[in-house]
DNA sequence: TGAAAAATTGACCGGTTGGTAAAGATTACA
DNA sequence: TGTAATCTTTACCAACCGGTCAATTTTTCA
């Protein structure tokens, strides 16, 4: 009879135990999206990953959609925060090069959330059209920063498009390909060292390949 | 009664329709395997996108499983081929940027077996730890042939390892992240010419990056 | 403390999925 | 041509999956 949809009341202030909840059944689903896909991930699995019953994690989120949207949105907003850092002020190598490390960074620090991405870019991005067009924009706006660099003789002459590909190809690939890169290194460089030699070898290839000395 | 299992006959050579159906079957699974992942493909889809019945396609493979391990082998077999051209008594330099040209065509001709590959890395690999070992020896011994070039002077002083992944991922990004480079480029400029710029692009930051001059 | 609100659970449902059984249609070939 | 082997289809099943319902337990707060 009565309708008891806390999660979807309006006006209604969020409990306590909301929050944490919510905040875990994020974090389950992260968990679980990364590894398996959209369409792979299992609202069971998910709720077993955050240690409760199906049902009760869906009186937190009605359904699979909005939990994956909610990750992806959450995520985009965090994933651009470096590219929007590019100072169009600051000296062009060292903003080329604090991005790549930013980005490295990112890559160690939240492999998770990159494999959400991949996985969705890879079959077609068909939940994230929308915001594919707003990361155009973005990338479209820095494009004519580095453009200019470039004009003034600050980088090499090089499509600022497939530049910023690059980046993200590099610094994601340690990521999305992490059981690949792990197993290629061997036991032994495979620790957490090889961001650092990641970082170095990236950030010898870049200022090489960007100066404009040629 | 009569166990009818006409594809596991061992000593038995094929017929034409069965080499004709199978490759109808592998090249409709390819496509939606690269497109929705292992778990997120269905037979049924697969079958359909083969013109046949679900049974049907079953009559010739007798499980999910099957269709793409044959795939993921037969992917890797021709994958791997453009590494395995290395050729340690080159110009070193040529020798690369023959080896990235090469895995870009890969990465235009082949959209779908990067992506299967993708798909499958991004997941952990679960069906391929056999095969990414294999991976590892030949990266081993191409990683001591370009030491060895670098210790001669001809290559600036990067290692190998992240080297080979940072080609990997530049070239595999226009397979795998097709849509986002597609979107971010925008309709006039994701046309086939795309991979002419990319081509050029690379060339340009993989010498620079990787000239020994430094 | 008590009762209302919030949180949790087990049982269940309709649709999908991987795969099977068995009978019918087609093809190869003696 | 006849028949055995091969190929195809219809009907089906058990397990799984996303999601609902109603009842129970726990928490909040007047």
């Amino acid at each position: 009879m009565a309708v008891a949809v806390p999660r979807a009341a309006k006006t209604q202030r969020r409990t306590r135990i909301q929050a944490e909840r919510e905040e875990l059944i994020l974090g389950a689903a992260l968990e679980v999206f990364a590894a398996h896909g959209f369409r792979g991930a299992t609202i069971d699995q998910i709720a077993e990953q955050a240690g409760m019953s199906k049902p009760n994690l869906l009186y937190y989120f009605p359904n699979k959609e909005i939990m994956h949207r909610m990750l992806i949105d959450r995520l985009l907003e965090t994933w651009l925060e470096p590219l929007r850092k590019l100072d169009p002020e600051g000296e062009p190598l060292t903003e080329i090069r604090s991005y790549i490390r930013r980005k490295l960074e990112m890559a160690r620090d939240y492999p998770r959330e990159s494999r959400l991405f991949a996985n969705e870019i890879l079959q077609g991005a068909p939940r994230i059209a929308d915001e594919l067009e707003d990361l155009k924009k973005l990338v479209d706006e820095k494009a004519k920063v580095i453009g200019r660099w470039i004009e003034r003789g600050k980088l090499a002459r090089v499509d600022p498009y497939h530049m910023i590909f690059s980046i993200w190809a590099t610094t994601q690939h340690y990521a999305d390909f992490d059981v690949q890169v792990c197993t290629v290194l061997g036991p032994k460089r495979s620790g957490e060292g090889r961001f650092e030699d990641a970082a170095r070898y990236l950030d010898q290839l870049f200022v090489g390949g960007l100066n404009p000395k040629a």
